[in-house]
DNA sequence: ACCATATTCAACCAAAAGGTTAACTAATCC
DNA sequence: GGATTAGTTAACCTTTTGGTTGAATATGGT
């Protein structure tokens, strides 16, 4: 198997619906993998491969009890697709400071040199 | 062919080291399609396919010049993709506020009642 | 007109994703 | 012990993804 760095992992896991609806329960409070997987048509063993898709990608912790596998959110691996993310929107915003610098001074046409 | 909805295309389009390193590119400036892809041990195809995900995940905006195709940022999907992740840091905020708020007064056990 | 350049398209391939069912493991209940 | 419950694992299938090569399209240069 090959390995992924965490972005990857954490933005691949986000691009599921289903994987996501998972995360906004996980939101409210601590959920058994039959809880996560209550609300879709799906078979558990399918909804169990979601659950475990988050796990590797570092967004869902499991703790077993007994027969009982209880998930909790991991915030950490959010939050940094969330700096890429900022970081993206920062340089954008810098763009646009540099367009509209453009627009007061239209002697400078804003290229790099 | 599925169609999926835009959180979909875009968290999966971002979930491709490639990818965001071409939309790193086009943070800075608008960049041809051969330049997004001249940093990649790829062939100029496969780059293209790349940037033809970026660009029905509304991320990349294309104009054509005779040849040339010319690619440039479109930040807003990025924005939705980035206001999801903030309403679970929202939430997470809140988890962690009524943790705090639990150990400050350890008679109520923090339950949804 | 001819050749080079920029890029897409089509066909193909291997691997990954997302689903299924059936079998298995391990607790719990009676 | 036997049945039920919680969940994973295995085998399988189809679609998607990410890459390749080779041909096609269209423009630009001389």
């Amino acid at each position: 198997m090959v390995e992924y760095p965490t972005l990857d992992l954490v933005f691949r896991a986000l691009g599921d619906g289903t994987r996501r609806g998972m995360l906004k329960q996980l939101a409210a409070r601590e959920r058994t993998v039959g809880e996560l997987a209550e609300p879709y048509r799906m078979s558990l063993a399918s909804a169990s491969k979601h659950v475990k898709t988050l796990e590797r990608a570092g967004l869902v912790k499991r703790t077993v009890r007994g027969r009982t596998h209880y998930c909790r959110l991991n915030p950490q691996p959010l939050a940094k697709a969330d700096e890429w993310l900022r970081e993206y929107e920062r340089l954008w915003d810098i763009r646009l400071a540099k367009l509209q610098e453009l627009l007061r001074h239209p002697d400078n046409d804003g290229r790099d040199r």
